[in-house]
DNA sequence: AATATACTTTACAAATGTGTAAAGTTTTTA
DNA sequence: TAAAAACTTTACACATTTGTAAAGTATATT
């Protein structure tokens, strides 16, 4: 489970946009300077953004990109839906059913409605964070708890390696 | 944003595995034939979370597969883990650099703050949600979150639908 | 001991996702 | 109107993920 390249790189476009400050403007390549990213890459990015709505495009010379609406108008989830789909998709059963036309479980799926509980719990956290709280100052409590995941993920990596230099099953 | 495949398979095979009673196998071809899956596939899933340490094999003429631990003492974010990884990638921040050698965020990042902040968001349904519940009942509430999860993502698709037939933006 | 059952490993083909390249279109300025 | 700046589109190469295939190893039964 984890965010896409996408997803990610087109967040940070969108929050680079949002720090400009109201109705300021960037370039694909002023915004692929900021962001350390390829002109090209970021052009991608950026024209998904403008399908989807978030973003505008000024074109022509002297031409760049805004954000479309109020910054707090727009939440994480609006954003990474745009950039990644649906957290579920709705044609699930029919891709995820192994070798089968229709997933074994169709009528009644524990694993679906577990992934599906988890889909909407993850939903309320993402639509309660706008583009606001990321570029200007998240709620309390998070950068702390982003820290945690961290050494978590630290800690999960060093065991990790530990069981592979003991050739002890590992990877 | 999505769980992959292997995660979802082999979630499956444990839950079907799980419900199968204490101290009962079951086969790869068995497993296999229960969630609609290949005998190769199925081998590929088990032989995972074999190596994870949340299954034991027995080998040879009338082996298969039991569940190494209490279904309460296996989360969700146990078996997801095993599956894909900690939910943050510990290199995240060298892999997702763009062209640079280091994310020109390197040292501030309201974008890692705020992921990582989802991420242990997450983690805090993960580990709340046993094998048990997910094998044998789900916790109130759950089942309804789901069906409004796929309604939206129906609903999602519809719209996305309807913008691809007016030649709208769409994709 | 031979055979059948069943787990294990490795290699590979197909599909998807990531990122680049190049040619095209639009708008402003000189 | 020509040129420069800047967005847009399409095609493609590379990497990762997904799923299959085949050969190998272990154990129980006859």
């Amino acid at each position: 489970m984890r965010i896409t390249a996408i997803e990610e790189y087109g967040l940070r476009c969108l929050v680079a946009l949002a720090r400009l400050g109201p109705d300021e403007q960037a370039s694909i390549t002023e915004i692929a300077e900021m962001e350390g990213l390829s002109v090209a890459y970021t052009s991608k990015l950026l024209s998904i953004l403008r399908k989807k709505g978030l973003v505008t495009a000024i074109r022509g010379r002297g031409g760049g990109f805004t954000i479309a609406l109020p910054l707090n108008q727009i939440s994480l989830y609006d954003v990474l839906v745009a950039l990644g789909g649906p957290l579920i998709d709705p044609h699930h059963c029919e891709k995820r059913s192994g070798q089968l036309e229709q997933c074994v479980h169709l009528k009644s799926c524990s694993v679906q409605d577990v992934l599906g509980g988890l889909a909407g719990y993850i939903q309320e956290f993402l639509t309660d964070t706008s583009l606001q709280d990321i570029a200007f100052g998240l709620p309390s409590g998070f950068i702390q708890r982003a820290k945690n995941q961290i050494i978590i993920a630290n800690t999960a990596l060093k065991k990790e390696l530990q069981n592979v230099n003991e050739g002890d099953s590992g990877a």
